[in-house]
RNA sequence: GGGCUCGUAGAUCAGCGGUAGAUCACUCCCUUGGCAUGGGAGAGGCCCCGGGUUCAAAUCCCGGCGAGUCCA
């Protein structure tokens, strides 16, 4: 079976009288030390034979079992390491989650460019998989949140060509070592390890492969050995599972995976995970929602919880289909079991859901509608949903905390806070939401229609309601309404509808241009208030700008010019040699090397002289050390999950965007402006080191990536004050030389992410006098002093719409002495009725009122108006059988327009005022011959 | 990062090219011994902002601001 077999031949194997077998039942290949094993021994192939029955000599708690594992693998020569952040994609741009340990790695260090923090290292990686939430609390086993416990080893090559462009070389320990290590602490953990079971299982991912073991115990995959050795090549001679062939790699990667969560219901062999995993929290919630079982049931509910445990589940289809033969099994009906199970397993998957808010909520993340905040959200009003469900009624903040609490995270108050801020949410939509459905159910019981399934799509994609709300909320009404099973892949096609187009490539520099240069010395470092420099002329590459100019990227041998980066615009400047000058405009880094692009050839060789633009320089360092400044003092001002979630420096005013939960009010908006300030006023040294990664992860922890991860084995650290950020740019060499900084708006980009604006230096100075003149213009227009201004307009304000309400009555009372005046219009008979035609130059308004008036005296009205271009208003009392949009539509047609409306008052007008007085001339002639119509 | 929905009276929402509306809340009057309630009258709108189309825009189009929601 194994197209890897080869790869299984290890040397512990065979010193320890391993034995390899195929499994007569699926076929897999395993090596066991107990000649008499027939079956590989993972369900389905075998039974859970731990449950009441605990693998271990003693019993563990998450954290004795979580510190058991690090301090034995610190035993045998590995460091311990911090895990990283439950949210991936603040190191990685592929994947939201941490999913695994070795996602702490990739793709910097598995790919060679960036050191290990330790070499070989463990660690428990917690991790979320949201793949398969909706088994979470019915299986027995499945955990959205889960710690990975790992040991790895970074391996490299020595026979290759040039083995230091590795960031590690040599063999640390490879197979054989691996699985001896596994098996010894199992053997230390005091398990039976004749009936420890390895499968050979070849793993696949991620352009990734390698050989892999599973080990098995008492039916139970506690962990899985993956040895990280291949990489998809079309012309490599291993064809593997996906169909995909593979070669190997100079770089191999010892990527363990031991469950937690599963150790530890090893050692207690509990009838499901969760109650070996937080029993108090189990406790707390059964209590809270008033679950009881008599002796009976709670024998009946354990003995299908170790049922369905054993049962191979993959989705939630199987966890219903299963529940029938589980019943069948312990005898009793479904629909008795489920009555009996169901609450439980709600309770199961909130504590599990809970520990999953903790973690992301402990380490920074911020609800949003977008990315990991969007996750979080959904997992938050998941679980707010499950608990309202069974009937749990203690706040959620405080459930979330239990969970924070044991993991030790330090800003819990924080995650409290969210957790509220977030229910309150959720509770104003489900209020909004509610209403809406209400409104609809209303409207088709009235109509005595089922609601179409396209309102409930439209409610759930826009306004986030679930399904089965609206068909709560529809019985209520007496109205129908049909939920088909594909719900949601509908909503995925509502989605999927238009495929935009490609967007257009950006235009990066030619990297294989660039391929053999030297990498560029970059001056800029050392001063970066220095603005001209001496550098030879290595090359010169002509290109085409696009827009048919030919332009040109010189590369020197040393430059003090910054290329884009970091959120940092380029620097610009010239380069002069002996007869020519030449404008940069631009400037790029490409693997090391920079490119100036510039508008003429200095000459390939030549000796020149550049010379930055200082002004904009010293603008562009105002701002970047700026906003270090203002990152520091929003976390201050509005707690440690603040974090960049983007930056962009400019010359006239910079951005700085931060995960927050809440809009920032104008009060924090004022004190993070006065601790920014302070901090500049203090005139503290910026100062800039390179230390190596390890030291500075192990000092500053992982908040120093801001702006994301560079790779190499050095650091560039920025430490202004108390702030240390990992940062590429140019800075002040003081605090004091920004000036000062001022806020000038802060906007929601995104839901959980506020851009605050700001200006530094000279750019603050003119900002803040921009908006003093604009104060001081309307100060004047006003004529009265700035702080006069608000007043001032609001008194205006009121003056002005009191004047409109007066100018209305006014109208109105102009138009009933018009119409009782009966002068100036002409009268005409018209099958009993008198139609007045009048010219009134007067607005819109003011014809209505005047035709409204003349209808209350029981008259016809046809009224024109030469005040802007032509405008007619014909209004007939009620009985008269004259339609006054067509009457309307004739005389507009000779002022040169349209018009219409309802048959009793119409509006209408045209460009071609001249022609007004004929019209109106006509007028008795339209109507007379509309009438007799 | 992408999609969709929504901004109208203090609140909740109708109206979706042709005279800005309803309900609740508010003020006053009446009904009742008082309360619940019932009847009547009234006040309260830069129809989010800025452009455009049109004889005419709350309504259609574009941009902005604000809010909500789904997906990766």
């Amino acid at each position: 079976m194994s197209d890897l077999e080869e790869e299984y031949q290890l040397e512990y194997f065979h010193e320890e009288g391993f034995e390899r077998k195929e499994c007569p039942s699926c076929g897999a290949h395993f090596w066991t030390r107990d000649p008499d094993r027939e079956l590989c021994g993972e369900p389905p192939c075998a039974d859970y034979e731990f449950i009441d029955n605990p693998g271990f000599e003693a019993e563990f708690s998450l954290e004795e079992m979580r510190e058991a594992f690090l301090s034995f693998f610190e035993e045998h020569g590995h460091e311990r390491i911090d895990p990283y952040p439950v949210a991936a994609n603040r190191w990685r741009d592929d994947v939201l989650l941490t999913q695994a340990s070795i996602y702490d790695f990739q793709p910097l260090v598995t790919s060679g460019e960036t050191p290990p923090p330790a070499n070989p290292l463990t660690v428990s990686q917690p991790c979320i998989r949201m793949q398969d939430i909706d088994n979470v609390g019915k299986t027995g086993r499945h955990t959205m949140a889960f710690e990975m416990m790992a040991h790895h080893a970074f391996n490299a090559r020595e026979d290759i060509e040039n083995p230091d462009q590795y960031a590690y070389e040599g063999e640390v320990y490879w197979k054989s070592e691996t699985v001896a290590y596994c098996d010894e602490l199992l053997d230390s953990l005091g398990a039976d390890i004749e009936a420890v079971t390895y499968i050979e299982d070849p793993w696949v991912g991620g352009g990734n492969a390698g050989p892999a073991i599973e080990v098995i115990y008492r039916g139970l995959e506690l962990a899985t050995l993956v040895f990280m050795c291949m990489e998809q090549d079309p012309d490599g001679e291993y064809e593997l599972k996906d169909g995909n062939t593979y070669s190997f790699m100079d770089t191999y990667i010892v990527d363990t995976g031991y469950g937690l969560e599963r150790w530890t219901w090893m050692s207690q062999g509990t009838a499901t995970v969760y109650e070996a995993i937080y029993p108090e929290m189990i406790s707390f919630l059964k209590d809270n929602a008033g679950l009881e079982y008599t002796d009976e049931e709670a024998e009946l509910v354990h003995r299908a919880a170790r049922l369905s445990g054993q049962l191979d589940i993959d989705d939630v289809d199987d966890v219903e289909a299963a529940r029938g033969d589980i019943a069948a099994a312990l005898e009793v009906p479904t629909d008795r079991l489920r009555e009996l199970v169901e609450p439980l397993e709600t309770i199961y998957a909130i504590a599990d859901h809970c520990r999953t808010l903790a973690y992301m909520l402990g380490d920074g993340i911020v609800p949003s509608n977008v990315s990991t905040g969007y996750l979080a959200r959904m997992v938050l009003r998941r679980t707010k949903r499950l608990a309202d469900r069974v009937g749990v009624d203690a706040p959620l903040d405080e459930l979330v905390d239990m969970q924070a609490e044991r993991l030790e995270y330090r800003n819990r108050d924080t995650i409290r806070d969210i957790v509220r801020t977030e229910v309150e949410k959720y509770r104003e939509t489900l209020e909004r939401g509610g209403r809406q459905v209400e409104r609809l159910a209303d409207e088709y019981a009235d109509r005595g229609e089922p609601i179409p399934l396209e309102e409930v799509l439209e409610l759930y994609d826009s306004r986030g309601i679930q399904p089965d709300t609206v068909e709560e909320i529809a019985a209520e009404h007496g109205v129908n309404v049909e939920i088909p099973d594909d719900f949601y892949a509908r909503v995925a096609a509502r989605h999927s509808d238009d495929d935009d187009a490609g967007e257009t490539a950006e235009t990066a520099p030619d990297e294989a241009a660039v391929a053999d240069l030297p990498e560029t010395e970059k001056l800029y470092y050392d001063e970066p208030e220095r603005t001209d420099f001496e550098a030879v002329v290595l090359d010169v590459i002509e290109r085409d700008d696009g827009d048919g100019e030919t332009v040109y990227d010189v590369v020197l041998d040393q430059t003090m010019f910054y290329p884009e980066g970091g959120g940092q615009p380029a620097d610009t400047g010239s380069i002069s040699g002996e007869d020519v000058t030449v404008e940069v405009t631009d400037v790029q880094e490409a693997d090391g090397t920079v490119l100036h692009r510039t508008d003429g050839d200095p000459g390939k060789g030549e000796f020149v002289r550049g010379t930055v633009d200082g002004t904009r320089r010293r603008r562009l360092m105002q701002h970047h050390t700026a906003t270090h400044i203002i990152g520091h003092a929003a976390r201050e001002v509005l707690g440690e999950h603040v974090r960049q979630a983007g930056a962009q420096k400019g010359t006239e005013s910079s951005r700085l965007d931060i995960r927050h939960y809440e809009r920032i009010s104008r009060e924090e908006v004022k004190r993070i402006e006065r601790l920014a300030n302070g901090i500049v006023t203090d005139n503290l040294t910026v100062k800039q080191e390179w230390p190596d990664r390890r030291e500075a992860e192990d000092e500053h922890g992982f908040d120093l990536y801001q702006g994301g991860i560079p790779p190499g084995e050095k650091l560039r650290l920025i430490h202004v004050g108390e702030d240390v950020q990992a940062c590429a740019g140019t800075h002040v060499l003081r605090t004091g030389d920004i000036g000062t900084i001022k806020l000038l708006s802060n906007e929601r980009i995104q839901d959980g992410v506020e851009r605050l604006v700001f200006a530094a230096g000279d750019a603050a100075i003119e900002a803040t006098q921009r908006t003093e003149d604009a104060l001081y213009d309307a100060a004047g227009t006003l004529d009265v002093s700035p702080q006069e201004v608000p007043g001032t307009v609001e008194r205006f304000f009121e003056e002005w719409k009191d004047r409109g309400k007066r100018i209305e009555e006014l109208k109105e009372q102009l138009a009933s002495v018009r119409a009782q005046g009966e002068g100036g219009g002409e009268e005409i008979d018209l099958a009993g009725t008198t139609a007045v035609i009048q010219r009134v130059d007067a607005d819109m308004d003011e014809l209505r009122a005047t035709a409204n008036a003349l209808v209350e005296e029981g008259n016809a009205a046809v009224l024109g108006s030469g005040l802007d271009g032509a405008t007619f208003v014909v209004a007939v009392p009620d009985g008269v059988e004259i339609n006054a949009g067509a009457v309307v539509s004739d005389l507009a047609e000779r002022v040169g327009g349209g018009g219409g409306g309802p048959p009793d008052f119409a509006q209408g007008g045209g460009p071609d005022a001249d022609a007004l007085e004929d019209a109106l001339e006509a007028a008795p002639d339209v109507l007379r011959r509309l009438s007799e119509a």
